[in-house]
Formats: C-alpha cells, sequence, structure tokens
DNA sequence: CCTTACATGTAACAAGTTACATGATTAG
DNA sequence: CTAATCATGTAACTTGTTACATGTAAGG
C-alpha cells in the first residue's frame, strides 16, 4: 500500500508524470523510495480509476506526449489520513550481509570487489545528496517547515551513506587483519 | 531469490527447523534478513524438492514433532556459487521518510510519536545486539575467519542504529525549533 | 481463563521484478 | 551506427503479506 502514498506525496510536492515521478524516486528520493517504472505507471493508472488524481495531457511537438498528474481532494485526503497514522518501519534484506553470515564460504576476493563496488556507489550517492544540500539547504534555519523536513529526509540519507562508509572501513580492516596474519 | 540464500546459508551455520530460522530471521539475523514463518516454511519445501535439504524428523514426547532441514551437497553448492556473484544493494523502502517529504501535511505532534517509536524499538535492538557482542565477540582478533565476518554483519547493525539514533536526536531538534519559534 | 511459546502449514492477495514492446530525438 | 534520454505501457512471474487453520504445554 505504501507506493500509493509514495506516489501520493511526490505529486503532492509537484504534479508530474510517470516518466519523472520514475526519475525522482532514482535521484532525490534515492534514499526514499523505490519504484521501477512499471510498477508507477500501473499505480498511477489505479488512482486515476480510484479518482485520486486527474491527468492533464501536455502536447509537445518534438517529444511524443506525457500525461501529467495532480492530487485531486481525495487523494489530498487520502495522503493526510495515512500520513497521520503510524506506519510500520521497513523490513532489513540485505544479500551482503547474507554473506557475511555465510562467512567461511566466501572468498576474500570476492568480498573486497563487493565491497569496492558498494563503496562506490555510496559515495556518488553522497556526492549527490550533498550537492543537493549545498543548493537548496544552505541555512536550513531559514526555511519553511516543509522544506526543513525534507531536509530531514535527506539528512537521513546524508548519515546512512556516512555511517556505512565507516563501517566498510571497518570490514576492510578486518580482512586485511585476517589475510595477513591468519 | 535471495530468501533461498538466507536459508542456505542460515542452515550452512547450523541445521534447523523452520520454527527456528523463523526466530533466527527475527533475533540474531534481524539486521541482516527478513522473512515470516510462511515464507519461510514455503521456501523449505521448494528447497527440499529440488534436493538442496534433506529432512530429519525430531520427534518429542511434549511438544508437537519437528523436521530439522540439512543442507544437502547440491545446496551447499548453489550457496557458494551464490555468495561468489556480485548481489544487488537492497532497494530503500521507508515510510517515515515518504511522511517527512510531505511535511506540511504532517502534524509535529504524530511526527513526535512516531520518533519516539522508532526510538525505542532501536534501542531495544541495540541492546540485543550488543548483548551478543558483550557475549561472542569479546576479542574479535582472537576469532576465526568465519566467527569476524558474522561480526562484521553484526557490526553493520550496530554502526546503522547508532547513526539512526543521532539523526533522530537531529530531527527532534529541528521539530523544536520549528515548534517554538515560528 | 488467557496469553505466550512451540510447531507447521494453506490460500488468497498485494507488491515487486523481469521481459517484452514501441517510437522519436539527441549526442558521441 | 549506437547508445542514451524521453515517454508510456502490457504480461508473466516471483516475492512478500495477511488471513485462516490446528493443536499442545507452560506460566501468570
Amino acid at each position: 500500500m505504501a507506493l500509493r502514498y509514495a506516489l501520493l506525496a511526490a505529486l503532492h510536492e509537484a504534479p508530474a508524470t510517470g516518466y519523472e515521478l520514475t526519475q525522482r524516486f532514482r535521484s532525490r528520493l534515492a534514499n526514499v523510495w523505490n519504484a521501477s517504472h512499471q510498477q508507477v505507471y500501473r499505480e498511477l493508472a489505479r488512482l486515476l480509476q480510484d479518482n485520486k488524481l486527474l491527468v492533464e495531457t501536455v502536447e509537445q511537438s518534438d517529444k511524443p506526449d506525457k500525461k501529467r498528474y495532480h492530487l485531486t481532494l481525495s487523494g489530498k485526503k487520502d495522503l493526510q489520513d495515512w500520513l497521520n497514522q503510524p506506519q510500520s518501519r521497513p523490513p532489513v534484506r540485505d544479500p551482503l550481509l547474507v554473506k557475511l553470515f555465510a562467512g567461511d564460504l566466501l572468498e576474500s576476493e570476492v568480498l573486497r570487489e563487493d565491497l569496492e563496488q558498494l563503496k562506490q556507489d555510496w559515495l556518488a550517492q553522497l556526492g549527490y545528496f550533498r550537492s543537493i544540500e549545498h543548493t537548496y539547504f544552505r541555512q536550513p534555519d531559514a526555511l519553511s517547515r516543509q522544506y526543513r523536513l525534507q531536509y530531514m529526509a535527506l539528512r537521513r540519507g546524508v548519515t546512512q551513506i556516512t555511517a556505512g562508509l565507516e563501517w566498510i572501513e571497518e570490514v576492510e580492516a578486518t580482512l586485511e587483519d585476517l589475510d595477513n596474519a591468519p
């Protein structure tokens, strides 16, 4: 059910097309919610059918037409109701940690590559988040309540990745220790 | 597919029943992998059919009988193959951050309660992880490679929660600031 | 008495993934 | 000529969730 409300929340921020929503999920909302374009289009169709959204067709001369979705009052109300109910926290499912748990069957070299890849991914994402921070949230105290709360969502991403990177250092140090002095 | 390998990894650590595996996922593996008992039983049945596991029926006089599952050679090989392939990292889907993103529709009081609940959950989990740390991982350097890698999985949980708790402080401070001096 | 722990499942449904499909434009 | 970006979808399949189902034993 939560994808529904992630979409409503994103559309409440600003009306958008399915394509744009998919992009938001991949970029600015990367630490908040994830959804593929297939999921987005399917759920938008349902929301539309339930009268939670309105469509505005935007004609473009050079590119294919696009459908911009807007929240209806009913959609906004649904979102509000959902927001004011407690939501369960996300379940944890991390393949990399499963690997660590099966430790003795895992080759150090493979683990090192996994860690390196993860580090690169995280560094890229951190760089992106920091650029947003720099552009939009320079003096957070001066911002509206809405933006300060959005900033807190971004901060979550930054602190999570920072802690993750430190953890990688720890694992790498352990690995070196293990392989050098057995 | 990854549930399959989470089960194989857990059974590689030690043979167990469906019930015990479900418990492990809820306790020691809470920061690694999550699965309900329904999922566990279903996947165990599939693994058994594919000859990745063997069952041993353990008769009990006082409680119902139980089925203890063991890895077969084929199961172990599957696990090994999986371990040595790169795995994608888990998608992010956090309802609380969705709430923050819809900031202006969210009442401070509701958010405060959410944060308080999350803090309590995390503190309990952190306490549990620390007790494991204290019991099994006092001098990590002295342990086998296997246990040191398992310790790194546990450390991931500890560092993640620690960072999360700090983030909560940050959000609470922001909230107070917002509500006191608008 | 009532809840929790132990122990194992089935069935229906919702959510998420992977594969397939189409077509224009722009940048290298 | 090839890949990437824009733009929207369908279909099939796999995972994950929720609800239902059953039965014993121990502890408060």
